[in-house]
DNA sequence: GAATAAATTGTTTTT
DNA sequence: CAATTTATTC
């Protein structure tokens, strides 16, 4: 294996191949680099690929993994697993899961699906949602699923008070749906295999035969059901190799134990520890502030990241008056960005809830830059493509009720409310499915429903039988054309309806991809595929389009250009932390990762009034900022006054004939520039005499023009002369706004 | 049973 | 504010 490509801790921790290794892996210190030449230095080594086993949060991480180390050994990678917990997990039960009570047909359940479950348990037990919410629960419950723990040994360990005991009852009953319904949620994946592993030896013992060499990939992020499952394949063999970052951990609140990776050397006293402390992504000034950053954190592994890189440039911060003057700003930068050359691709914005893009969404189109959002509504979520894997759901596992009552009257088939509840009711009584209910009517049901109900069983059952005769891509086309899925939606002239056929056809699309590149695909087969799939898998690099993303999204990824956004203490950190020194680290964190995804620039930028639900929020700006020092930073909110003074001072100087000299354009009270309160910013154009005369520009159409309050904009027309004339500007941020030239505080652009 | 109007309610982050 | 859920009318 030739190794010279790695530096020399790269190099020891490809070359450590037995026994414990913890990799403490610095942002951008090439650790997949490493982990990937230590896998094909394994295969070197005469270690057989289906001895080795790569563990990986995200699809996106594990499929660069493999394809990195097929580049590197050529097609041997077949054998060796590399993927997510969750798909490792759910290929060990698809193949033995009966050993401990569910059927191998299982469906995974996400979000949306185990709500359903909680909604419907919490209706029949009569619970007020107010009392006990379904998103209350459902964090119960998979935070004793994260600590391995079932209903009953929760309900020991908590306080056993009276509330404890209606959470344990709904705990219970959603166990036992769960099982009825022959569905696992993503945290069964883990748990149900750990329980198969510990009720049959026998399988775990293949499994610790077959993965002598197992790496786990950000194993700060590792909660306790996956750091048991590691340990447990791992005992015997100890050749364990984990790589991750404690000042990375971004995921506690969702279980994720950073001491898993604080402790890793206390669980494995012989353990090789390699740091990994050279950056070869970013500049050094941006690794300087990450590094700042992060230092005001208490508990971490002391290290410190250094580049061979030049400083480059500072980092732009810019002070908004609100968020759609900071979106403007943002989309502005992008232009320039892009017009200097940059693609898009190499741009990212990102920011701290996804509830905050919808601004920068709005200014971006309006200014015709390509962007794509990935997170928040997946495509996976769109009501019309779930209704499509429904179908496909209950055909594969008739047992999933949560799928049939979601489309047993979609397209509309005349099967009300009424009717479902009286077959939902029938099917309790018999112990049934409901989709039995369908064929085993209850005798309440009169002549109308009754031939409803006839009639779609009528349709399933000839879906059922065309799955059993057709090619899986022959046979999605025939669910489309035979539940009229597609057409509902065809008679309908809406932009909705045809985004919606759109997406429809694009998940045909899909099906027809997947049989290309598994001929022998079954429909469990793809829905396990989408079952454990994001949408941030599908995410192309260097595509022509801005990227927006949150920044937990963002980890793991790296980008030339960033964009931090919503800089604010409330926003970012979460007004949620506050309260809880550790949950500051962890935001801390986050700050840390968003830092370190830029290369060349990052830019940040902070509003100073923002609309959250409807009410403006006058937030300071973010700890984080102060945290960085000056040295690193650039404040533009000052130098795009001086932009504009200067082009002011320079269009004076050329101006032909004499500048006409206007009024004096005096702040008055209420004038979104003089809000009360502003240390940054725009206030210091008070001090610096911008509000005082200035020359009215000479516009024309196409120019491009900087108004103080609506930032950058194109001018679309003028009328009318002299002090007179009024200009039609498209401003970036704000739309199109008429304005006389001799009033407004603008000056014009020079490209 | 379906279409429409009214009312409610929520916002971190996600494999 | 917008999206979803519930009430009302046909």
């Amino acid at each position: 294996m030739n190794l010279t490509m790695l530096n020399p801790q790269q190099r020891l921790a490809a070359e450590t191949l037995e026994g414990p290794v913890l990799i403490l892996a610095g942002a951008g210190s090439g650790k997949t680099r490493a982990l990937t030449y230590r896998a094909a230095n394994l295969i070197d080594h005469g270690v057989k690929p289906w001895h080795i086993l790569c563990l990986t949060f995200t699809n996106k991480a594990a499929g660069e993994m493999k394809r990195r180390i097929a580049t590197l050994v050529g097609e041997e990678t077949e054998d060796a697993w590399i993927s997510t917990f969750h798909s490792s997990c759910a290929r060990i039960l698809r193949r033995d899961i009966e050993k401990i009570g569910y059927s191998r047909s299982f469906a995974i359940y996400d979000d949306d699906d185990t709500a359903s479950v909680l909604k419907g348990i919490l209706r029949q037990l009569k619970i007020d949602e107010k009392y006990l919410s379904i998103k209350e629960m459902k964090g119960r419950i998979s935070a004793a699923k994260n600590k391995l723990l079932t209903a009953d040994e929760w309900f020991a360990q908590s306080e056993r008070d009276y509330r404890s005991q209606i959470i344990h009852d709904v705990f219970c009953q959603y166990e036992q749906r769960m099982k009825t319904l022959n569905a696992l949620d993503f945290d069964d994946l883990l748990m149900k295999t750990l329980e198969l592993f510990a009720d049959h030896p026998p399988v775990l013992e293949s499994y610790r035969d077959r993965f002598q060499y197992v790496m786990v990939d950000e194993y700060q992020d590792t909660n306790y059901a996956q750091y048991s499952l590691v340990n447990l394949l791992t005992s015997q063999s100890r050749n364990l190799c984990v790589v991750g970052d404690d000042d990375q951990s971004i995921y506690g609140w969702r279980g994720a134990d950073i001491r898993n990776i604080l402790d890793f050397e206390k669980d494995y006293p012989d353990a090789t520890v390699i740091k990994l402390e050279q950056n070869y992504r970013s500049t050094a000034n941006i690794l300087d502030a990450a590094n700042q950053v992060i230092a005001h954190n208490e508990e971490r592994k002391d290290k410190s990241l250094w580049t061979e890189k030049a400083a480059g440039e500072p980092i732009s911060v810019f002070c908004a008056e609100d968020e759609r003057a900071e979106a403007g700003w943002i989309a502005s930068k992008i232009r320039h960005l892009n017009l200097g050359g940059a693609a898009l691709g190499e741009m990212a914005v990102l920011y701290r809830g996804n509830a905050q893009s919808r601004v920068i969404e709005e200014t971006l189109m309006r200014s015709g830059i390509p962007y794509r959002v990935f997170g928040g509504m997946k495509f996976y979520e769109r009501r019309e493509v779930r209704d499509v894997i429904a179908y496909m759901r209950v055909i594969a596992n008739p047992s999933d009720d949560i799928s049939l009552t979601r489309i047993i009257n979609v397209p509309k088939r005349a099967i009300g409310d009424s009717t479902v509840q009286e077959l939902t009711r029938h099917a309790q009584e018999q112990q049934m499915p409901l989709f039995s209910a369908l064929t085993d009517l209850p005798d309440t049901l009169s002549v109308r429903p009754r031939k409803c109900v006839t009639d779609f069983f009528a349709l399933m059952s000839e879906l059922m039988l065309a799955q059993t005769t057709q090619p899986l891509d022959q046979w999605i086309d025939t669910l489309i054309e035979k539940t009229g899925l597609r057409k509902q939606y065809e008679t309908e002239d809406t932009d909705e309806a045809r985004n919606r056929i759109e997406n429809i056809d694009e998940l045909v699309g899909a099906v027809h991809e997947f049989v290309q590149k598994n001929p022998e695909a079954t429909l469990g087969d793809y829905l396990e595929n989408i079952a454990l799939v994001t949408d941030l898998d599908s995410r192309e690099e260097n595509g022509g389009y801005v990227t927006l993303m949150t920044m937990h999204s963002a980890k793991g990824l790296e980008f030339p250009y960033v964009f931090m956004s919503g800089m604010e203490e409330g926003v970012f950190p979460s007004g949620r932390s506050s309260n809880s020194p550790e949950r500051l680290e962890e935001e801390r964190r986050l700050c840390y990762v968003a830092i370190t995804r830029a290369m060349k620039k990052l830019f940040m930028s902070h509003a100073r009034r923002r609309t959250i639900y409807n009410t403006p929020n006058y937030n300071a700006p973010s700890r984080f900022l102060e945290e960085i020092p000056g040295r690193l930073t650039k404040d533009e909110s000052i130098a795009q006054l001086d932009e504009m003074e200067r082009s002011r001072t320079r269009g004076a100087a050329r101006a032909s004939r004499p500048a006409t000299v206007r009024p004096a354009a005096v702040m008055r009270p209420g004038d979104p520039l003089s809000i009360p309160g502003v240390q940054k910013g725009f206030v210091r154009s008070e001090s610096r005499g911008l509000n005082v005369k200035t020359p009215m520009p000479t516009l024309r159409e196409g120019d491009r023009v900087m108004h103080r309050k609506f930032g950058e904009g194109i001018v679309l027309s003028t009328r009318g002369t002299g002090s007179d004339t009024m200009a039609r500007i498209r401003f970036i941020a704000y739309g199109d706004k008429e304005l006389a030239l001799s009033l407004a505080p603008l000056v014009k652009l020079e490209e």
